[in-house]
RNA sequence: GGAGAGGUGGCCGAGUCGGUCGAAGGCAGCCGCCUGCUAAGCGGUUGUAGGGCCAAAAGCUCUACCCAGGGUUCGAAUCCCUGCCUCUCCGCCA
């Protein structure tokens, strides 16, 4: 959520900023609405005061016993201006609800070094890192290799779920659970703090960290009791400090969180059908930091180099892009997509999505912090990336390391985890 | 799932015949005094958010907040209803 109160004094420039995401506002409603609050509020307020003062003055009157009728008549004064307030109340409770709600629907303000854009064809490569490896052989889709390999299985995924859905079997699912450990042992070395959270929460969560209101229907949902099921780690790991005022020196704080996540993919009808890229269930390693406003640029930097550190200890040419403002996610400042090398496709695939959301999700989940020389609060900044996606991963080492003879060669950090060389 | 108890400020804890309670007291913290050092002692101070005054800061002032949301009332931490959460016992279960 962006401040109400920069928005109030600095529409045209709010406007200006979303229109380079491709957001076309209409802040007048919002204007007008906001200006009536604000007197709304003053009336109600001032009548709240004079009811205090008068009820303290019934209380005085009670006592000392005598002055009935004054005291009726005070009483029929505040009943009348009871109901009054009532009524500015209820309006005024409409009102923020409608503020709210433009407030809650507003995107994130792009950085000034997100480079302007429309699409994903105007993201910037950033750099580019390793080979991609040359096959004497027409490289296999890791659909087929997993197939021909017997480790994963989506004709019965399809049986017992639906579409969407995978097997991983025996050493498929055994290079899955190396890339987990493989990838948090790795972060938490660092200085990550590992976490394993609900993968079920509520709404306040979801609103937190920008999923909710906007994208309901990306979102898989149970009823009775309600939970929603999460598309990323990031929303229970930034929700951790929902509602907390922590402390300078608590900062920064990074945490890495392995958990599946669920995703409808309801507007990819059509796209990446086939395969491990996009499923309503995957896992994830994800990364998230609570940092001081000044050094989240800093922080966001290190995030995806730690991030892209993963894919240089597996050997996996990959490159990095600065998403245009038209690229940008809901609730990011700033955001730097890695994409790894897929032979099988002979195209870079987005593996990690690593940025910095300043005080946007902070705001929403009030989320603070207090410096030791500094009276009052401020929001923190909160950035998140993979640290990576476990599926797509396995899907690049599947697809780098295939052999001419089918098999596929296990990456070297990989093996103290996996116990084999080769996946034959 | 059944029965019961409870949710108050950073922490502990008082506060139910509704009023002077943003909330006693203690602890912790901060400032000062005192003290050979430490401890003890003494005085003061310490929540968040929003509005108004102010060019702004400081400051002053008002409003709201005693889990959340509704209700009763001139007036609610205190009474009523609903929800959420915690604890105890029984049952069930990985």
């Amino acid at each position: 959520m962006l401040d109400i109160k920069f928005v109030r004094a600095n529409p045209e420039k709010i406007k200006e900023a979303l229109e380079k995401r491709g957001y076309e506002i209409d802040f007048d409603n919002f204007l007008f609405f906001e200006k009536e609050r604000l007197a709304l509020l003053r009336d109600i307020e001032e009548k709240r005061a004079l009811r205090n003062s008068v009820s303290q003055e019934i209380a005085n009157l009670k006592k000392s016993k005598d002055s009935t009728d004054k005291i009726d008549k005070l009483i029929v004064e505040m009943r009348n201006l009871g109901e009054e307030l009532a009524i500015s109340e209820k309006r005024l409770k409409d009102i923020e609800e409608k503020v709210e709600n433009f407030m809650l629907f507003l995107p994130n303000i792009p950085h000034q070094t997100v480079p302007f854009g429309k699409d994903e064809n105007e993201n910037i490569e950033v750099r580019r890192w390793g080979e991609p490896p040359q096959f004497d052989f027409p490289p296999m889709n890791h659909w087929d290799i997993g197939e021909i390999l017997g480790i994963i299985d989506f004709e019965r995924a399809g049986k017992i779920a639906g579409s969407r859905f995978a097997i991983m079997r025996g050493l498929g699912a055994r290079l899955e659970r190396a890339l987990i450990n493989f990838m948090l042992d790795l972060h938490t070395q660092k200085g990550y703090i590992e976490v394993f959270p609900p993968i079920l929460v509520n709404k306040a969560s979801m609103t937190g960290t920008g999923q909710l209101p906007k994208f309901e229907e990306d979102l898989f949902r149970i009823t009775d009791p309600e939970f929603y099921l999460i598309p990323t780690a990031e929303v229970p790991v930034t929700n951790l400090h929902r509602e907390e005022i922590l402390s300078e020196d608590d900062l920064p704080m990074y945490y890495a969180s392995f958990t599946p996540c669920f995703r409808k993919e309801a507007g990819s009808h059509g796209k990446d059908v086939r395969g491990l890229i996009r499923q309503h269930q995957f896992n994830k390693v994800e990364l998230v930091k609570f940092v001081k406003p000044e050094d989240s640029y800093e922080e966001l930097e290190s995030l995806t180099r730690d991030a892209e550190e993963v894919l240089q200890k597996l050997g996996l040419p990959y490159r990095v892009v600065a998403l245009c403002t038209g690229d940008l996610g809901f609730a990011s400042a700033k955001t730097y997509d890695i994409e790894v090398w897929l032979p099988g496709q002979g195209r870079f695939r987005e593996i990690s999505s690593c940025s910095n959301f300043e005080d946007f999700q902070a705001r929403r989940a009030n989320i603070r912090f207090r410096r030791r020389d500094k009276k009052g609060t401020e929001f923190v900044h909160t950035l998140n990336g993979s640290g990576l996606a476990i599926g797509r991963t396995l899907v690049a080492i599947l697809e780098n390391y295939q052999q001419k003879d089918g098999s596929v060669i296990v990456p070297e950090v990989l093996r103290p985890y996996m116990g084999v060389d080769v996946i034959k």
